[in-house]
DNA sequence: CTGAAAGCGCTTACAG
DNA sequence: CTGAAAGCGCTTACAG
């Protein structure tokens, strides 16, 4: 393996030199050099050693990312891993443009705190982690004492669980009252009145962020409009999305828009549309949660609440980061990413309207 | 930071003796002098460096996993990204337990390549590579040179992709041959004669593995078995599936037993049972491919055929990890893992059998 | 602008 | 069984 002193021999220039033109330090070799030092490398196909680096600066110039391995074998959560799939590829590019790798954890089941002790706590290996979540089936009493020795070894973390947040880990989470705002914005002013929610329905505040069906009912009603009480159905599944939606329709009860509050639950919707001829947006307007990659490809492209889900993971990877390099700079308590409605066709006036 | 100089001055012995402790050098220290260091370590919360012994050992201790962009967006990859996650899992578990962590690569869309070049070729900080897979958008000209480099670099690599085995990479693949006759044969003990077959209708035989249709096709021939011709229907997505189960319920033609090409389209096939009061498997038998984490808790548990997605991940590491500790020693062209037959409650007698 | 030297924190022969 | 010393391949003051 060639060596930066087989470079500097090869080109008949010291180490130093060699050292200040990989490192970029302005000012320090002449451009006549530079231009035979980088020839050099070139032809030897040298590639400085990233682990002696690491060890001359004194740091690991690595970021661990801890995935909970029941989000993986849940049904329910199977929609939304490509979801976390984006998250990770976020934090993966923020922690390259800042010269860092990023190493992932996927334990297995149940594991998840035994493996951050063995590949992070008992070597010195990373220089923070992010603890994307754990599963509800993990008792608080073993997530503790791992916060307290995180501490200890000061690695810093950052979260996007509640659980943690609640421990007091600095925590990341979208907020999407802009969004769903502007999106009760544009039906208002498309003459809609009374919709419906078909959906996930869950009224408890966490960390003072409502949830999205109390910020939708919120952001309508500012704008005058409101969900029919009768229409409001709490649905987990896609079929079970997919049948609420048919009901609906079969059942002559169909308002001028329906929002999902998911974009994979508003697709089983535009299948029930197409099976019964409805329209989209011609009969019904259709609003959904996520702006997933596959919702502007839909059968009807999907207006949607964008959460932006990369830049979630790079504010995820840049509040750890920031206080990797601020050795004692803490992080903010909560760092919240900004929502954004995209407006799609599947968004339309509502009938009756001119 | 704590370092391996001052644990052996507080305990009062040598550097070396902490190191052959740490090391787990049999016979090279007194049980009691051992107990004192262990003891030592612990108080003082030292760390080992891992990458100062990554330095020392001349080897990285880490594998990079390359994860194609394009299968994060595409709504028909959906469904098994879970999969993916699950493989990623056993990658990651083969590679811990021989020491090696794991760095991973989600480029952004189409900068899979460039990406690569960055971390992987022009930094010497990891010693092999699991290329998941390429865009089939990524042109060949483009692969080609990127696996030259890592050739020049001594970076072994190993694939689950059918064109990068191709291109003479170490090839990774199930052998659902195993599975599905035995499944075929469970079938045929049932009295089974003629079913259905919903799903990916493929007779491309790719690197000698047939697809999985003919498979099935060519073992249930074997036990006397076969699809109904006009009860083979090739469908993608999940209501595609689900659409024309209705449709052979409706239609009465439904078979004593449908072959699935995928659980989430099995999945499917089970509401649209439900839909119309069928009874599984007291009226219809149902079997499909991959045993995917939620087939076991399906409205009816599936009989699957377990494609060992962690076991597939283990493998790629440890094809992976022999190359880079015999340097030198070329891996097998293919690999194949095992399938299994798994039978649950979906899998019943034919009607009119005893 | 240039280069010889010290040192990051370990492991590995080697001599006792 | 024990320990002093060399060295892995870089970067960083430092002196010229």
């Amino acid at each position: 393996m060639v060596n930066i002193r087989h470079v500097a021999a090869r080109a008949g220039v010291s180490v130093t030199s060699v050292s200040n033109v990989l490192n970029d330090n302005k000012g320090t070799v002449s451009e006549e050099k530079r231009r035979l030092i980088l020839q050099t490398i070139e032809e030897m196909g040298y590639r400085p050693n990233r682990r002696v680096r690491q060890l001359r600066k004194q740091a690991n110039l690595t970021i661990a990312v801890q995935i909970d391995s029941t989000a993986i074998s849940s049904n329910i959560w199977r929609p939304t891993i490509a979801l976390d799939m984006i998250l990770l590829q976020g934090i993966g590019r923020q922690a390259e443009e800042r010269g860092y790798h990023t190493h992932i954890l996927i334990p297995e089941q149940s594991r998840d705190i035994e493996d951050i002790y063995r590949q992070v706590i008992k070597e010195n290996a990373v220089d923070g982690i992010v603890l994307v979540g754990f599963s509800s089936a993990l008792d608080d009493c073993l997530i503790k004492p791992l916060l307290e020795e995180l501490k200890q070894c000061a690695i810093p973390c950052v979260t996007r669980d509640t659980r943690l947040y609640a421990q007091g880990v600095p925590y990341v989470i979208y907020d999407l009252s802009n969004g769903i705002n502007a999106a009760a914005g544009r039906l208002a002013d498309l003459g809609h009145k009374r919709g419906a929610y078909i959906g996930t329905v869950d009224r408890k505040i966490i960390n003072s962020c409502p949830p999205r069906f109390c910020l939708f009912e919120s952001c309508l009603a500012k704008h005058g409009l409101s969900f029919a009480e009768e229409l409001v159905f709490d649905e987990r599944t896609e079929f079970d999305a997919y049948r609420r939606t048919l009901q609906i329709i079969d059942n002559d009860i169909l308002p001028t828009f329906i929002v999902y509050s998911s974009d994979h639950l508003a697709m089983t919707g535009l299948e029930a549309m197409h099976d019964r001829g409805i329209k989209v947006p011609r009969d019904v307007s259709l609003v959904s949660i996520d702006n997933a990659p596959y919702a502007a490809t839909a059968r009807v492209p999907l207006a949607t609440i964008d959460q932006h889900h990369l830049e979630q993971g790079r504010v995820l990877a840049r509040v750890l980061l920031d206080q990797v390099e601020n050795k004692g700079a803490s992080a903010p308590d909560i760092t919240l990413v900004r929502s954004d409605f995209i407006e799609r066709d599947s968004l339309g006036g509502a009938r009756g309207e001119s």
